[in-house]
This record gives structure tokens, sequence and C-alpha cells, in this order.
DNA sequence: GCAATAGTGTCTCTCAGACAATATTGG
DNA sequence: CCAATATTGTCTGAGAGACACTATTGC
């Protein structure tokens, strides 16, 4: 038999293949804290429940898995995210009671302000605090899912700039500071953080500034391939 | 309706999913190469041409995802693997003439020695060295997916001593080394080398040795923790 | 002894940590 | 000027790179 004759006796609905779906932990940075996303869902299963915003492929839509992800994000927070990346996969027979399913789960960021007028108007999506997590029911395997994003996010602090993606797209190298010392849970050199992003290259200095009540700070932009950079030496964990 | 008779009233054939299945790329050091696990597919699609071990999810054996892709490689190895991590999911609708599909791929790694006896008596599995890819026919976007997890791969000679999985259980630090400098396609410099495994403390000394010719090497086993270790300096690129 | 391979001594260099000092704004 | 915030100077220390040196085996 050639290929041709085997693909045309071919139907898919004759093997049964574990439900696949997709999700994102979408990070920003807001108020001094990390947030992410989560809606709120409004069927079965696990109706009433916090989950990770994503969906099912549509075959017709979607050409690959990136293309779900983003279109599943944009209708959720109305702009595309800002950086996206793909944590892993997570699939069993008893994460999901319809039976056995697999999610590929991306993590994303974005700036709070971007997606404001959107999830503001909405209720059954909003922003959560990582540290309001434990006190929500979450769907799914959805809790472990995000601690494993969460390890994540910590250890880019400690070797990317990345975190940026989840400020605006012109800031300060305070803010910046900020949001890393938020997600390591511990304060960093000012000197320290502000020479090795500066050695690294990977700013634009918008020669704008903004100010906080001090000395206003220089506003900063991401050099376009800033995200694929890696510090041959880590931030102390 | 209350969940109960929303899953009663479920069923999974009326929606359609991709096509899943689970791959990996299992590396291994032998000759002075690294090279990869590959089986010659017998059945269509992409019959005659070479493709990562894997397969489907068999939703009676299988747990989780790591069951599968365990079950697979115990199949065409014989042995368990040393190493096992999940690379990440590649999905599109047009990788698999069959349709919509999506595959999660592991990287893996084994003694060359350990599953030497199963290997060496089929012809439909076969190690390849790295070199030696772009002269094969390769199935689906298995190029595409062995791409990455060298990427991967290197990226884990540069924070880690991960590669070591890719030896025996006892191994000598020049044998190590040699794994890294072929990853790296670089040399490196021993005494830096020793130095931050020592450091680092990863590796208990069996008391033994092994003679090359010239003066013996202590052989070395790894700490059942060695894999989560990652250096905070990697090595230079 | 010699060849071959394993392992060490030690200097340099880069870059993170620490923390004090200086700069620039608004009142 | 003072308070608040941003930015810099500079010392220390950890650990990688370089490379010459010593050690242990078989012949």
């Amino acid at each position: 038999m050639n290929e041709k004759s085997f693909l045309a006796a071919y139907n898919r609905a004759d093997y049964t293949s574990p439900l696949l779906s997709v999700d994102a932990v979408l990070f920003t940075y807001h108020d001094g804290l990390i947030k992410v996303l989560l809606v709120h869902r409004s069927s079965h299963p696990d109706k009433g429940k916090w989950a990770l915003p994503g969906g099912f492929v549509d075959e017709a839509l979607d050409r690959n898995l990136d293309d779900t992800i983003h279109r599943k994000l944009q209708e959720k927070t109305g702009v595309g995210t800002a950086y996206l990346d793909q944590l892993g996969s997570f699939g069993g027979s008893k994460r999901d009671k319809r039976g056995w399913s697999v999610t590929v789960v991306y993590t994303a960021m974005v700036a709070h302000q971007a997606c404001a007028s959107l999830v503001d108007t909405v209720d059954d999506v909003r922003w959560v605090a990582l540290e309001e997590l434990d006190s929500l029911k979450l769907a799914f395997d959805h809790a472990q899912i995000l601690a494993a994003a969460r390890q994540r996010l910590r250890q880019k602090a400690l070797y990317s700039i990345i975190p940026a993606y989840t400020l605006n797209e012109r800031f300060t190298l305070p803010e910046l500071q900020a949001v890393h010392e938020v997600i390591l849970e511990k304060p960093l050199q000012k000197k320290s953080f502000r020479r090795r992003i500066e050695l690294a290259e990977l700013l634009i200095d918008t020669g704008e500034k903004q100010s906080e009540g001090g000395r206003p700070a220089s506003l900063y932009r991401l050099k376009p391939d800033a995200s694929t950079y890696t510090f041959v030496r880590n931030l102390e964990s």
C-alpha cells in the first residue's frame, strides 16, 4: 500500500486521542505585585472555579500552537502579548474529569496598562496577585501549573531581563529592579543591577524622564533581541 | 445542570481533537560523539524515513505523559533512561499528513553500554551521530525538533552536569570533560572544569581507578540530586 | 628513562555584592 | 535648604580562563 491510499483510508475518528487544550500563565506587574490573569469558569467541568486563560485548538483558524494561544489571549485581554514562551505540557488521566487530557501551557507577559481597559470591564476575567492564589479555588491542575510557572519566572529573573515585559514599553531602571525584587522576594543591589544591564546593552535610552517625587529617572525601551539574551552569571538566588 | 449530569452527557467522540503523540530525543555518548536514537518507520505516513522514538498515549496503561514516554523508551532500548526532561510540544496542521497534530517531546539520556545489547540486535533502531543527521531523511518535523533538542543540550552543558547521564554510572572526569567539549564544540580548560565540579560537590569518588594508557583516572558516580544543580556562573559559550 | 594520560598551582580577569557618596528634582 | 529618589565610585570576593607544572601509570 502506498502512502496516498493509506491516507485516503485513514480516519481520525477511528482513534481516540486525549483531549488537548492550550493554556497560558499571563504575568503582569501592578501596584508592587506580580499578578496572573485568571478566568472564572462559567461552564462544566469545574464550573465556578478560577482557571488559566486558554482553550481548544481551532483547526480551521490555527496553523500551530502559537496561533492558538495568541488567539485565546487576544480574546481575553484585547491586545497581543509582549512576550510568549512555552512552559511545558501537563497530561494525565485524572486532571480533567472528562477523561485523559493534555494541556500545552505557555508563560506570557504583558503590561498591566495595555489591557486594563478590557479586563476592568468584564467580570469573569481578573488579575490575581501571586500571594492571593492560595485563597482561590482553582480548576483542574492549574494550581500545580501555576507553581511551575512561578518557578520558571523566578529563573528568568535570575538570568535574563525578560521580566521587563511585564512593564510598559517605556520603563525606568528602578521600576525594573522592583519587578525583579518582587519575583525573587529579596532586595537587590542597585549598583549591580544597573551595571549588568548596562554592560549587556539591552536597553535603549529614550532620552525622556519620569518623575516619582525625587530625581527623575530615565525612561528606557527594550532592544528587539533583549528576550534572547542570557547573562553568563546569575544573580544570587 | 450539575456537573454529574454534564459529565454523563459528555461524549469525547463528539469533539475532534488534534492527534497527540509523545516522542523523545534520546542522547548518548559513544566513540567521541554525541548520538541520538532513531527508529526506522515501517508504516505510513513517512514510511521508510527515520523518526524519533515515541508513540501514542495508552489510556489504560499510562497515568500521565511521563509514563507514556518511559514505556516507549523502555520498548526501544530495553532499559529505563537515566535522565528525562520535557523539551516542549510541537503542534500544527502541516507537520503530520494525517491532520492537525501535536507531539510532546522529551529529551532523555542513557549510557550507550546500558542499551547496546538490545539496540545492536534490531535493525530498525540505531544510534545516529549528530554530525550524520543532515544526511538522513527524517520523518515529520523531526529535524526541527532535533535542532531544538541540540540547542537545549548545549545550554545544559553550559550550566549543569546533566550531560554526565550520557555516560556509564561510573565515569572519570576526563570522560565527562570530553562529553562537554563535544557538545559545546570547543575545548575546555581542565583546571576550570574540575574546579567547578569539585566545588559544587556533585560527585562521589568511588575510590576505583580506570586506566587509559597513562596515569589511571578516578572513577566517580553522580550524587542523586546532581540533575537539579545549576552553576551560578556558566561556561563561556 | 620516555610517552601518555591525570591532576595541581597560581595568576589574571570579569562581574556580582556591599555600601557610601553624589546628583537632580520638587517643595 | 531639605526630603526623596536616581545614579555613580569603588572596594571586595567568587569563580572562570590560561597555562605551566607535577604525578602516576605502562613500556
